[in-house]
DNA sequence: CGCACGCTTGATGCTGCTCAATTTGTGTGG
DNA sequence: CCACACAAATTGAGCAGCATCAAGCGTGCG
């Protein structure tokens, strides 16, 4: 492992407060792989051997039903996923991808719960980030049943620009069905949703996405705190 | 507090291997407070106080997005709610009401929080509870992206009578709107989904839901273990 | 140059929401 | 016990949102 990326971590809040023993533990058994765009992780129903953090790329959290890929959540560095799996001992409920090259660090969850059960610390940074996760999902979940799907995008796209420094413009890293999927709603209705935002303060320039009135998206888009702010 | 109540407690999950002097120090704060039908314990955005444990009654988690009410989840006895608000220290995402006469447990989220960092037996099985809480909410969310109402409606109708020792028919122990809010569609049209299901082995009774033939409507609602089985 | 792929645009139909009218159910007072 | 009033639930009609199928456009690459 890199200097840098050890650094990078150990900075993690999963890892920061942990004894160092039990850090030293976890990343004797870990396997730091690299992964090609595309490649499939994890697959909904298989049992969780590994927690996952995502060191350097993209990946997505997908489930399919019926032949149709939903997307669940997007996951970027440094983070961990598949968390809670892993701590109920219990098989994925969903399956991952990476969407770019990705460098993953592979821990054996008998590991993690073995530290999880002796380590105080990591117990209880462990339940806060279970936590955090839960409340995002339930966020995410208020955004289905109280938005339309254009309203949704227009959300996504104010939260992806907050991330971002530059605030005024960003860059779709994958292409336009797997946003779809995200968004909840089809290829083809994201286009003419894409489309009609062009009347709010919204330029498309393929994966560009250029935010020239960032006041007029927020009119439309009406975000809210206890949905789109991920700190709340 | 009455002996049998304080037994279900200690049989909760979250309480029963923790140590005997957290255990008291915890009750020892707590009040146990009867409601009526009706009463919002909860309100979105308030901090967290207290962590809410259900004795004894019915409660529902929901939001209020735009004047229109969505139902998150319903908390059957005994269980606890907000529990991510409270590990978390932020404000509620949710509000709550009673929707029957009902016995919580009120612990003050300060004890919650200090016995949390002090008791490691107590911090593992808040982490195990928030990622069964989290997973019960990504499957939920699996649920709106892919089914039509008709089919969250059928699915929640069969998992409802899981539940139930009975196994043949349900009551719904609340109105028609908040069902449907629950359900994710509205008054009218949960009516017309209820009268769908006639032609799929259910009957219909005022607020008693009949199941005639049990793999009819399997076969209608196509339940699947990553969304429905509350124990997955 | 032309094919392939991703994306957009158009046309059509289904799902589900809204508004309004009607029916059913429930509680109250005579 | 019935009559009435009010709330809850159902039913109907019309419309918006969104999915689906199909065609058209654009870009990149062999």
């Amino acid at each position: 492992m890199r200097p840098h990326e050890l650094t990078q971590l150990t900075a993690l809040p999963l890892f920061s407060e942990m004894e160092e023993e039990s850090l030293a533990s976890l990343l004797d058994a870990a396997l730091l792989q690299q992964f090609p765009t595309g490649v499939i992780l994890i697959r909904e129903g298989d049992h969780a051997d590994f927690l996952h953090v995502l060191v350097e790329g993209l990946v997505e959290i997908f489930t399919e039903q019926n032949g149709v890929e939903w997307g669940i959540s997007l996951v970027n560095p440094v983070s961990t996923f598949i968390l809670a799996a892993v701590v109920s001992d219990q098989p994925y409920l969903n399956s991952a991808r990476t969407l770019a090259n990705s460098r993953i660090l592979l821990i054996p969850a008998q590991r993690v719960r073995a530290i999880f059960d002796r380590d105080v610390a990591f117990a209880r940074i462990v339940a806060r980030e279970l936590a955090l996760a839960y409340r995002s999902s339930v966020k995410k979940l208020k955004g289905y049943m109280a938005r339309s799907s254009v309203e949704r995008l227009a959300n996504w796209i104010l939260a992806e620009a907050r991330k971002d420094a530059a605030q005024g413009n960003i860059v779709v890293p994958f292409d336009r069905g797997t946003l779809a999927s995200h968004i909840g709603t089809t290829r083809e209705n994201l286009s003419r949703s894409l489309a009609l935002l062009t009347d709010h303060g919204v330029r498309i320039r393929g994966r560009e996405i250029v935010i020239d009135a960032k006041d007029q998206l927020e009119a439309f888009a009406r975000p809210q705190r206890f949905i789109d702010d991920p700190t709340s």
